[in-house]
DNA sequence: GAATTAATGTTTACAGCGTAAACATAGTAC
DNA sequence: GTACTATGTTTACGCTGTAAACATTAATTC
């Protein structure tokens, strides 16, 4: 066992990634994190601030795999006009990283880290993610000024992030299988807009466009 | 000092609504909510199995008071049908709950509580203020069936929730006035949208509502 | 009304946490 | 090779959630 690892950096990164996802980050350590990249449990200090910061590269990585994964959709047009189906999949592929990498998510978005402003990577990460949205719609449709995209622009990211919101609270609301099988379930309207997505999607990314 | 509180239960829930709103769930403690309870540091386990149940207790409160806070609008409609303007003014008077209420907010609609089934009068809040929703929808709008009335209340709070959601990731992002005194803003549409906040709702709602 | 029991408080104790400080080792520059 | 810097370990501290043992008061039973 070497003395210096090399690369403890990337590999706390890659660490806290794993545990992050698989545990919630309220439910995951430094001491842990360390542990599972066999240093001892100070040793993230030497790349990392705080605890905080560590997370900050975690929700870093996860606007950048957001985007990769987003891109990999939008890009696939050559020309730059994207087709109304491309636009909606790129919606879904956002649900879809949203909700296979919930905690992940969670860390992106939620309170954990109070300001991006101190990890400028993380700041540069979000910021690109929007203005990745924004040039979507402007090769989609072809509206009268730039506050115009960014209102739709607030539009849709709202929807999107409020969907996900949504089917975090409805599980923990669902109810248990009922004795004949069939679920009540509080929420079902979510469970019905997830069988049909597609149309869903379409309905209402549409309407907030046209709003 | 009397050795029993008599009512330390709900005074534990006011300390925690106050500390919680104040400084955010994750940075208050039990044994600093016993202590603005002026009790032992493990006298809060009389009532509450865990922090996890007091915050959840919390989170109820929350959901009572912002259904209040919305009833008050709703129901000053004397006849069983509202207008736009009265629909418009309770996703309003929502918004302004979210986030005058900002870390009690999160502790309703965050990571903290797992599972709503644990805690039945949370439980019960919670689903008391979507099923006030959809009444609400009813009494504004005539649709086909209930399904359909579901898919509206799901398409309206992902939308209110996300735009909360929005509200405070642009919090962390936004940048320091620059030297000539305007704001450098990287999401400014949702300022805008703040700023005239009323024909933004009025659009978006009534998109969704007929998507 | 006294004795018993249940409810509700306090004290003490423990392991895990974030992180500061002191120390150890290895790579880099001259 | 010697000094310096980067990066690791060891040790230590105060705070946390919470379990267990004990104390006091309120409620119930006879």
């Amino acid at each position: 066992m070497k003395y210096h690892h090399g690369n403890l950096r990337s590999e706390l990164i890659r660490c806290a990634c794993t545990l992050c996802e698989e545990h919630g980050h309220d439910k995951i350590s430094l001491r842990g994190i360390a542990k599972e990249a066999n240093v001892s449990q100070t040793a993230p200090y030497r790349h990392f601030e705080t605890k905080e910061s560590l997370l900050a590269a975690v929700a870093a990585h996860g606007f950048v795999e957001m985007q990769k994964s987003i891109d990999k959709i939008i890009d696939l047009s050559k020309t730059n006009k994207i087709s109304k189906k491309m636009l909606i999949d790129a919606m879904l592929a956002y649900l879809d990283f949203a909700i296979s990498n919930n905690n992940i998510y969670e860390v992106m978005f939620g309170t954990v880290i109070k300001d991006f402003r101190n990890f400028p990577d993380l700041h540069d990460a979000a910021l690109e993610a929007y203005s990745s949205l924004k040039s979507s719609i402007k090769r989609y449709i072809k509206l009268k000024n730039d506050q115009e995209y960014d209102e739709k622009c607030v539009k849709i990211w709202a929807f999107l992030h409020g969907l996900v919101g949504l089917n975090k609270i409805e599980q923990k609301l669902e109810d248990v299988p009922t004795t004949d099988g069939s679920y009540d379930m509080p929420i079902d309207a979510l469970r019905a807009a997830k069988n049909n997505l597609v149309p869903f999607m379409n309905s209402s990314i549409d309407a907030l466009i046209k709003s």
